[in-house]
DNA sequence: TCCGTACAATTTGATCCCGAACGATATCGT
DNA sequence: ACGATATCGTTCGGGATCAAATTGTACGGA
């Protein structure tokens, strides 16, 4: 039984490890909790709404994007739905198959291609989207509106954090060495 | 540029798109940051500190499971690190093959594999947890510790809430119907 | 003792995911 | 004009991931 307990239960066992170290006790919570939060959330809507519809988390949240800002370059629903370009063009194509998602050249710039929904993509988010908000809803059901928009402000000041500081601070905790390859993934040529 | 803005932005181009349905915008909010601020977090981590050691986000957490606990059995270190049996029989190996995890058979139960950190593996865990709590304040940064503790005790209520009423609620939205098999995966013999 | 059930971890199959390398296109400087 | 440079989406390498199937061990009762 994680949560609560045993998380505080983690703490202290923590704190005993490091001795005089000191520990950020309530930082270290938070990122505990947003993370055992996100799988859990994710889970349980996997689950629940998805698994009825063959969609997984990232193809759901890739028509989500491109629902919501309508036809759209592929590197910004990228961006928006935190997926790496080389996931999105797996992920879309899957979509395209499947007769949901659109993809078409730009008009006057070559490189560029355009992700927009099918009518059949369209109708489907139209019927799983309410679900989706429904389970959403579910999973916060312990938090008044208040409380949600509380955690909701305190989870975007994280983003803009890591988003607005995260790379010069990545930069500065190098301080000039090499920045270390990726254990997995394609090798380097040289 | 995502975040407070474009979230914002989302939901009222959602709130257009979906008429007269009724959206619970603030639930809306704390699940799309909740997963936002997973991403992002765990991405600075993996790419500021771990990648330094040459380890995954999976890889810390495991670990750090051990390291907290002390010799346990996998399934608890699965649970707890929030990974299934299956996957963590992967990460352990690959683990044990750097000679950071020892794998033990358990005294009288010969069915249990225990596991515990080699000296290696302590010192790994003395060397990087310090840095990683350290970014744990960085990502954290915009919040005091009040406001941590608030955000922390919110999301432990999600998943408390999925923990506890998850199960029964996925019964309840399937009403008797066949539980949809999973996209991926080994399928089933019959 | 021997069988069936219960419960461990591991293997397997299909898929997902990131990020480096790549090839194609656009743009800038001269 | 035209080569250098930047930027796009795609390809590819190597895990990571889950759930089902499998294998191995324990323990109860006949």
């Amino acid at each position: 039984m994680p949560g609560q307990r045993s998380i505080t239960e983690a703490e202290k066992l923590a704190g005993a490890k490091l001795g005089g170290i000191p520990v950020r006790h309530e930082q270290m919570a938070v990122v505990a909790n947003i993370y055992r939060a996100a799988s859990a959330v994710r889970q349980h809507l996997e689950n629940s709404v998805l698994r009825g519809s063959e969609l997984t988390w990232t193809a759901f949240v890739v028509l989500w994007v491109v629902w919501i800002w309508g036809e759209s370059e592929t590197r910004h629903v990228a961006e928006e739905a935190g997926i790496s370009k080389g996931t999105l063009t797996g992920v879309s194509r899957t979509l395209e198959a499947r007769g949901l998602v659109r993809r078409s050249g730009h008009p006057t710039d070559g490189r560029l291609v355009l992700l927009s929904l099918t009518d059949e993509g369209e109708e489907l988010m139209q019927r799983v989207f309410p679900r989706f908000n429904e389970e959403e809803a579910f999973v916060t059901g312990q938090l008044s509106d208040e409380e949600c928009r509380s955690v909701a402000e305190g989870l975007r000041r994280v983003v803009l954090q890591v988003e607005e500081q995260g790379e010069e601070r990545r930069l500065a905790l190098l301080d000039g060495a090499e920045p270390a390859p990726r254990r997995s993934g394609r090798r380097p040529k040289a």
